[in-house]
DNA sequence: ACGAAGCAATGAATCGTTTCATGGAACTGG
DNA sequence: CCAGTTCCATGAAACGATTCATTGCTTCGT
């Protein structure tokens, strides 16, 4: 009942009459075995049921077939929506890759690194919990220095030395803006924070710059709600202060740093019975599938997240076949606006 | 600037001026090395940034230190929330996860199976494409045979060889029910498909349970709307449905076989001004964060995703430690009923 | 008919660990 | 002082694959 003694690639030798030598030739490189040779051993493998073992075959070559994705958070669509790219490039070229999620806590960062580094991981795709802000961080260099290949995810390397695939957040916050300006707003709210994080600022700044396109001042234009975080409560707290708001100085439209608290200023919109897009119109950062799915359904600003990864994926790979040639390269992508419900009506024309 | 030649056990030894063995016994059983030895073989290793070759050891050994989660969808907040529960189970006892996107189509699937026999994992957990109706799939079967553990997670095995994580279904469905009954609702619709998935049957049998149990008629009270996914483009067509039907028999409550389903229909029932409680309740199934976080929060039945995930990873770990004494146990969860706002009124108390 | 050349297959060495039988040194008790 | 224990450390074998120098056959040209 317990396992069968595992199938070696000696069993298939025995069994078809040839030597280990010749049945890892017919794994490996097929075309310098004889037709009838390799028939022979094809059927062996078959009928023993052989699975070459990984173990081994990584020992003698000095490195693996996997990589290493270390993210912030697997619940997080975002991270997944780039895991799911990340997946299909590295399934293209027959990777596995061991998914790692640091959950923000720099210590298990750092677990995680220490356990990619014992698998011998061909590279790391990461999204580093601190941001590396001159160059890598010691951890990530001492692994770059042993050979494991780094590639930054949704984060820029300043360096010309590391791959990194990233969005420009500035162009977001500055197409989110636009929209809001061209549909007639002229009071909006920024909901965002903290704002020592390298996303907010950047979109926010790109607020600043639509602003400045259309000739409008920033002091008296726009209005910032710093949050504690990125999330749906913090949203929802925003959405209070809003309303709290006498209606004369209130914000006609409020654009957030990511869906989450978009979701949460409506969700606090809606409790007050203040309806969107009618009386405020909302846009969001992320385009995560829940913002088409709200209830009123949500403008937002739409990072290619698969391609995010897959990108990530191929520069890894690449550097790994090739490293010689290889220059690093800092890919960094443009978002896209998806205008829906929740932004969609020209400002000022509340329907009672 | 490439990565410096691997420093190996062996480099370790010579530096420690022991033998490799030693190396390998403070790194295993650090008990059994005496003390002054163990402090001059850990100082060698710091010094040279040893990191142990987990191929090596894995071979030597003759299984591994991971092992592979098979889930139908990354995306699906539901999966990720038990990947990680998974990912706590292994960390405490210091495994790493493979984490694998079958995306619901068997030929990745049996990919992803290949992979993980070639890793030589300890175990799978996994939810199969196919759910297997008479035990074991042939595929899971032979994985079995070879030694690889099988969990099946929110699967229930009908065969007691083998060990199953799930939760009741039915009694989800009834908890569900009964809520909308004792809230007064007596035409509810049941909305969800295809109704051969066998979570969907089991949800809608609750439902029936709880009819039952309050004595009313099934045919009666209950209007099955059949959708042809769980999704919430799906929901958002059975409310146009619901929307479709004359006033006085339409439904006062509906019941989503999951939340998606129930996103949608909220959405559905906003965009034609049916308000959501006050017209009509709305109860959706699974209880991920984005129901929390709807326009109007939805009340919604709750999985102990993580607990499915860690006892599914716990079992694993028992039988992989100690194979001999394992028996082999279906554990079933009960889900808990999450009553929040979309379902949190009497009956017919329309607020005008 | 003989040497060269080409093609297939061989099998030993190797990767970096763990494991375990063996050995030596230091103690113990009589 | 010796036999018996205990305690540590040693070093070679083994895990299962890949790699490559070597060998054995054919075939070909002359």
């Amino acid at each position: 009942m317990r396992g069968t003694p595992a199938v070696s690639i000696r069993d298939v030798a025995v069994r078809a009459g040839v030597s280990v030598g010749t049945v890892s030739n017919v794994l490996n490189q097929p075309e310098v075995v004889a037709a009838a040779t390799r028939v022979r051993v094809l059927a062996a493998i078959s009928e023993l049921g052989f699975v070459p073992n990984d173990a081994a075959r990584q020992l003698r070559r000095g490195r693996s077939r996997t990589l290493g994705l270390v993210v912030l958070d697997v619940a997080n669509p975002f991270f997944t929506d780039v895991a799911k790219g990340v997946e299909y490039a590295t399934g293209q070229a027959g990777m596995a890759v061991i998914f790692c999620n640091s959950d923000g806590d720099p210590a298990k960062e750092n677990a995680y690194l220490d356990l990619l580094e014992e698998q011998r991981v061909q590279g790391v795709l990461i999204t580093p919990v601190n941001t590396p802000i001159n160059g890598l961080d010691n951890r990530l260099h001492r692994l770059r220095n042993r050979g494991v290949r780094v590639v930054l995810l949704d984060r820029r390397s300043t360096q010309s030395d590391l791959c990194s695939v990233s969005v420009d957040d500035r162009l977001g916050g500055e197409l989110a803006m636009r929209h809001l300006i061209e549909k007639g707003h002229r009071r909006v709210a920024f909901v965002g924070g903290p704002h020592d994080l390298e996303q907010v600022r950047d979109r926010y700044d790109g607020v600043v710059q639509a602003l400045a396109t259309f000739g409008l001042s920033e002091g008296q234009h726009l209005r910032r709600l710093e949050t504690p975080a990125l999330t749906v409560a913090a949203g929802r707290d925003a959405a209070a202060r809003i309303v709290g708001t006498p209606r004369e100085g209130r914000a006609t439209a409020v654009f957030c740093a990511n869906d989450l608290l978009a979701l949460g200023v409506l969700q606090g919109l809606t409790r007050q019975h203040v309806r969107v897009p009618d009386d405020i119109a909302l846009v969001g950062y992320d385009d995560i599938d829940f913002a088409a799915a709200a209830a009123v359904p949500l403008t937002s600003v739409r990072q290619p997240r698969a391609s995010l990864g897959q990108t990530a994926a191929t520069l890894l790979l690449e550097e790994a076949n090739d490293p010689d040639h290889h220059r690093h390269r800092q890919v960094v992508f443009e978002p896209e606006l998806i205008v829906r419900e929740s932004s969609d009506r020209p400002a000022g024309h509340a329907a009672g």
